[in-house]
DNA sequence: TCTGGGGTCCTAGGACCC
DNA sequence: TCTGGGGTCCTAGGACCC
């Protein structure tokens, strides 16, 4: 069977583990720079808020200012993640993690067992990270995202729901909108709507050569899923294909200084994380955008990317291929509210490709020394102890945030 | 006034090949 | 005058996920 732990709430379970005055309380997680409501407690949800609201406009809300909003803390959550994902590791060996609240994992024996041991593991999770946990149970990835969305839903069954028994699953595809269905998203529902398709259990009873057709061949494997088949694979340890950063800001922007330092800033953050995974990259990208809310305000939008000769990921080749690209797609006189730095093209530093023609190897073996050092100093010292000069000013990432609790 | 961030995969169409 | 058929690779855009 495979089996699915999902934690409730991921982001807010996280602010009230570290603060338990929180508990009963409706509360929000908010995105960075305090713009959207990111993650709800049940409260607010009770109360109207959406994924994804600006914070102004929960406030309009009838008891909208009786919410208590929290900055979002993204490095505490991944910590908490990976202390929760190792409690389950411990228990079950391997597991596919597949997002910062979610791993799956299988198990084998009589489905009491199973249920037995799953319910233990929630108890387990919240005694020692204090994080609140479903479990869905059944004999497909798909079919195990519903069971624990039914646990969520029935308190009696304390956190685990399992999918067995053929009415058990039918009973549960019938309660299942269909925009509850994990591969089924914003653009598809209402064509499945207008088709008749209204429940997980209408989808599970369509044709899946016609579904694949008309919808592609994502959507003919949720059918099978739904019908308790296993396709969908996940692979344990996915390579990252792509690096990004981008930060929306407080203040519109408009001189290339300061746009200059805040994709400085990604660009370092980018060349960090692809190094601490041991990578290089071949390609980068830097994109900027003007206020699209400000329709009295001109507005530009433009991406730009630069191949490299030779696949890298030293600080110095990215931050002058940054800046350059910069330099290309800014405008005099519009006022920027987003940028962002991608890398792309990423593949393991072990197997570097070097060019016939690459005459700067030389300078290349400097800079990687050079950043290494760099590097070295940060792990020892803290993020950021030292850097390179143009990443260093006016960064807003590190400023204290407006709304934290604890 | 204030409006998120980081990913993956699939598909259709164009460029190119013989 | 009449102008084929089959294949691969790449890319941009769109869909999905959290």
């Amino acid at each position: 069977m495979w089996c699915i732990v999902d934690c409730n709430n991921f982001f807010v379970s996280c602010e009230r583990a570290m603060n338990p005055e929180l508990r009963t309380k409706p509360i929000v997680v908010l995105s960075s720079g305090d713009g959207c409501i990111v993650a709800r407690s049940n409260e607010s949800k009770a109360m109207g808020v959406k994924m994804g609201m600006p914070l102004f406009e929960m406030k309009k809300l009838p008891k909208g200012n009786g919410v208590i909003p929290c900055s979002g803390q993204m490095r505490m959550y991944h910590k908490i993640s990976d202390e929760v994902m190792a409690q389950i590791r411990e228990d079950v060996g391997s597991i596919f993690q597949y997002s910062i609240d979610e791993s799956f994992f299988q198990l084998t024996g009589s489905v009491e067992d199973i249920e037995n041991y799953c319910r233990s593991l929630v108890k387990k999770i919240w005694k020692n990270c204090s994080i609140p946990v479903s479990i869905g149970v059944a004999t497909s990835k798909t079919l195990a995202k519903i069971a624990s969305k039914q646990a969520k839903l029935a308190p009696e069954l304390c956190g685990v729901c399992s999918l067995a028994l053929p009415e058990e699953v039918e009973y549960a595809l019938k309660n299942t909108e269909l925009s509850d269905v994990w591969g089924v998203g914003r653009r598809t529902q209402p064509k499945l709507a207008a088709n008749g398709y209204l429940t997980a259990y209408d989808l599970s009873k369509a044709n899946p050569t016609l579904i694949e057709t008309m919808y592609g061949k994502n959507l003919r494997n949720t059918v099978m899923e739904l019908r308790g088949e296993d396709v969908i694979v996940l692979s344990p340890h996915p390579i990252q294909k792509s690096i990004s950063i981008s930060r929306t800001f407080p203040k519109m922007i408009t001189s290339l200084d300061e746009l200059s330092t805040q994709v400085a800033n990604f660009a370092e953050g980018c060349a960090e994380k692809m190094r601490s995974q041991h990578s290089v990259c071949g390609e980068i990208g830097v994109f900027v955008v003007s206020n699209r809310f400000r329709t009295d305000l001109r507005q530009y939008s433009n991406v730009v990317t630069k191949q490299f000769e030779v696949s890298c990921s030293n600080s110095i080749e990215i931050l002058n291929a940054a800046m350059e690209l910069l330099k290309h797609i800014y405008q005099d006189g519009i006022m920027y509210k987003k940028a962002g730095v991608f890398l792309n093209n990423i593949s393991p530093d072990s197997a570097v490709q070097t060019s016939l023609f690459d005459d700067k190897q030389e300078q290349r073996v400097k800079y990687d020394k050079l950043t290494s050092v760099v590097d070295s100093i940060n792990n020892k010292l803290g993020k950021n102890a030292i850097n390179f000069a143009i990443v260093t000013e006016g960064y807003t990432d590190g400023d204290a945030p407006a709304f934290v609790h604890n």
